[in-house]
DNA sequence: AAGAAAGACTAACATTCATTAATCGCAGGC
DNA sequence: GCCTGCGATTAATGAATGTTAGTCTTTCTT
């Protein structure tokens, strides 16, 4: 996989790109870097010069709590094709941190690369614009089940959705992936003491409907599971459309 | 209040806007519309051909929940100054609807003039843009909150961020303002029943943080209101900044 | 092989929140 | 001035979730 493939591809499922566009990604210049889980790769509150495009693994954006050191709140996962931070490049300074979860490839994009690109590139630029919103959009779907979804059917919700952005990218098929979060991170996403994901992990294997062991998930019973969440996939905006 | 002005002053008041940007949004075409309390300003799922404006009152974002119709949540409250739909411009229809709380005046820009403005005002987009990264900032918040707050905590934070974006436009002041919410509204927002959040606002009433009376609302004790909801306005990005 | 550490898992109990069913209070209609 | 409807409020009960305190595996270390 060559250098920003994967968000090409992210960017191709959703509209078409010019000859001038694809160049133009193929051009951009970029840092690859390595991170062990647990390690953060993004910090809060500096402004970068750049943002970070995920190529493998997990990674998670972590809020730490005020006068509460040793919690934090975890309001978005990224999987490869995912352009992590880009928020970054528009707004003074991000308020979490990214971290890495499980062992993590990312490429760094340099804040003037993105400058040119929105002085000269229009079309890409919404389409960079529209990558932000979807994940906004996702951070909605995460307000949603929060408050409409009891604790089984929140981790199905969870799961259903990170199947379906792992196979999007190719990174996931045959309802398997690898899901290298604890319960304690899981805990984390999902509001709940951990004590609590683990009844949850419990009741969805007690159905039926997954398979969990180390970091490996399978969905045995995809209708199941993605009717106990009430998971549509379309806030993932995933049609083609000329934007 | 000319046309557009609440959202220019939500623009100078993060950035520096150029003449020319100053001059291309004064030259804006806009259609004013009214709508009564719970009317429907943007419908779910329909590709859109113009986004709006908040002029006055307080618009909620509205997901219908699939196979229970008579059940919502909202995910995000709009005041004076907000290009409350901007997102629809980029992203393939709405997931949610956008509904009057309270009366309610707007501004609807068409989408064609974005277009324009997207291909000759570069600034100007990276403004557009960040707006709405300042909107999903904001869900990542009601994320945090609703993961690590109880009850009346939660309740605090809202009260907290709406007075304080209402202040930011001048639309509240000496810690008073309108929130023409229902109880059964706010246990949409908050993922409560309407019973317990009557427990909540009770609970601020009975510590002497707050008054409410009809949609009239007051905070006695901003201290220890903003104290036990951990509030903490930097995610609002009200900060100066050439982007 | 023994020990240690980390994470998964379980049980008992406490707290938070939902549900159901009433009552209360105010505003509008007649 | 009374009725009516809607929203706010309260109480009682049960379900969902948190907290504390462990045990059980697995894996790594020595």
């Amino acid at each position: 996989m060559a250098i920003t493939d994967y968000f090409i591809r992210y960017l191709q499922r959703r509209d078409t790109l010019s000859a001038e566009d694809l160049s133009r990604l193929r051009a951009l210049r970029t840092e690859n870097e390595t991170f062990a889980p647990g390690e953060v790769i993004v910090p809060v509150d500096r402004i970068a010069q750049r943002s970070c495009m995920m190529l493998r693994g997990l990674s998670a954006r972590s809020h730490q709590l005020v006068g509460r050191p040793e919690e934090r709140v975890i309001t978005a996962l990224h999987v490869p094709g995912d352009f992590v931070d880009l928020h970054g490049f528009v707004l003074a300074g991000l308020e979490h941190s990214v971290v890495a979860v499980g062992p993590v490839e990312v490429e760094f994009v340099s804040h003037d690369q993105l400058i040119d690109i929105t002085e000269n590139f229009p079309h890409l630029t919404r389409l960079l614009w529209m990558a932000t919103l979807i994940d906004a959009a996702v951070h909605r779907q995460w307000l949603v089940a929060a408050a409409s979804l009891r604790s089984s059917a929140h981790l199905a919700h969870l799961l259903c959705e990170i199947y379906t952005r792992l196979n999007a990218v190719g990174a996931a098929g045959d309802h398997r992936f690898s899901l290298p979060l604890l319960q304690r991170e899981l805990a984390d996403i999902l509001g709940y003491s951990p004590i609590h994901v683990n009844r949850a992990v419990r009741d969805l294997r007690d159905r039926g409907m997954i398979t969990w062991s180390g970091a490996d998930v399978k969905i045995l019973d995809w209708t199941g599971l993605s009717g106990l969440a009430r998971f549509d996939a379309t806030y993932l905006d995933m049609e083609q459309m000329s934007r």
